[in-house]
DNA sequence: ATGGTAGTGTAACTA
């Protein structure tokens, strides 16, 4: 069973990237973020077409996330109680026993920002779910773009980026916090090069120099860590033409 | 304190 995340910063523009990367890869599962459209917009009929199922949230402009299954998708909720309904940020659905709470944290801006505070509450709405979601779902797996990179060594220039959005000790916090739910950062579970990241600005040619971080996170629930063989990024579509500014995470599960 | 680019949607916002 594969799993995967995807930032596709507009799922209309990307669509033909979705489609070549799902063919090549024969994922089983790929949550998207920012799909950018409103759902009575969302592609389905591609995905059905191509013999997928899919469920998604979305809204026009901004946000919007989508779960892509081999298999059926059953107990779907896009407005969990606590999270606010009016950004469309999160999509929750089992798959094959397993719970997936696919999300988009919002950006943060700058640190001090409403919008920063805006992320941190969202984070401690999102915490108090996984603890619920928990009780309920054994086998549970949080994934999407989280806008944190948690440690140094998930960020390019580490001192430059001191005390940014992103990367600040608030947000860290949070997102230790999250962890402490007993989940684990698969990602880490398996030996990685140094200097692998998930996401490069489109300005400054940053992908090409590897100016990137790791902010886009699979973390497991421990049972469902301990059937987690691998989890990987894949830069290839990153360098593709006309590319999402993310690149996809893959975690393989033994099931 | 801002630039550099991209998406949405045609000015300015979000990232």
């Amino acid at each position: 069973m594969k799993i995967a995340t995807w930032n596709v910063n507009s799922i209309r523009v990307r669509l033909p990237h979705i489609l070549k990367w799902l063919k090549d890869g024969n994922h089983d599962v790929l949550c998207l973020q920012e799909t950018k459209v409103e759902d009575k917009d969302f592609p389905e009929p591609v995905f059905t077409e191509a013999g997928y199922n899919v469920t998604y949230s979305g809204q026009k402009t901004y946000n919007g996330v989508a779960i892509v299954s081999r298999h059926p998708l059953t107990e779907v909720n896009s407005t969990p109680e606590s999270i606010d309904p009016l950004q469309k940020r999160i999509v929750i659905a089992s798959v094959a026993g397993i719970r997936l709470i696919n999300v988009y944290v919002p950006n943060g801006s700058e640190v001090g920002s409403e919008k920063y505070e805006y992320k941190l509450q969202w984070l401690e709405a999102l915490t108090q779910l996984i603890s619920r979601e928990l009780q309920d779902f054994p086998r549970l797996v949080v994934l999407g773009d989280f806008n944190i990179a948690p440690e140094d060594r998930d960020v390019y220039d580490p001192e430059g980026w001191e005390g940014s959005v992103l990367v600040s000790d608030k947000e860290r916090r949070a997102f230790r916090a999250l962890l402490k739910q007993s989940l684990v950062d698969v990602y880490r579970n398996f030996d990685q090069e140094a200097g692998a990241y998930s996401w490069w600005d489109y300005r400054a040619a940053a992908f090409r120099r590897n100016l990137g971080l790791r902010i886009d996170h699979i973390l497991c629930s421990e049972p469902l860590a301990a059937l987690c063989r691998s989890c990987v990024i894949d830069k290839t579509p990153r360098s593709w033409e006309r590319p999402s500014d993310h690149a996809p995470v893959i975690a393989e599960f033994e099931t």
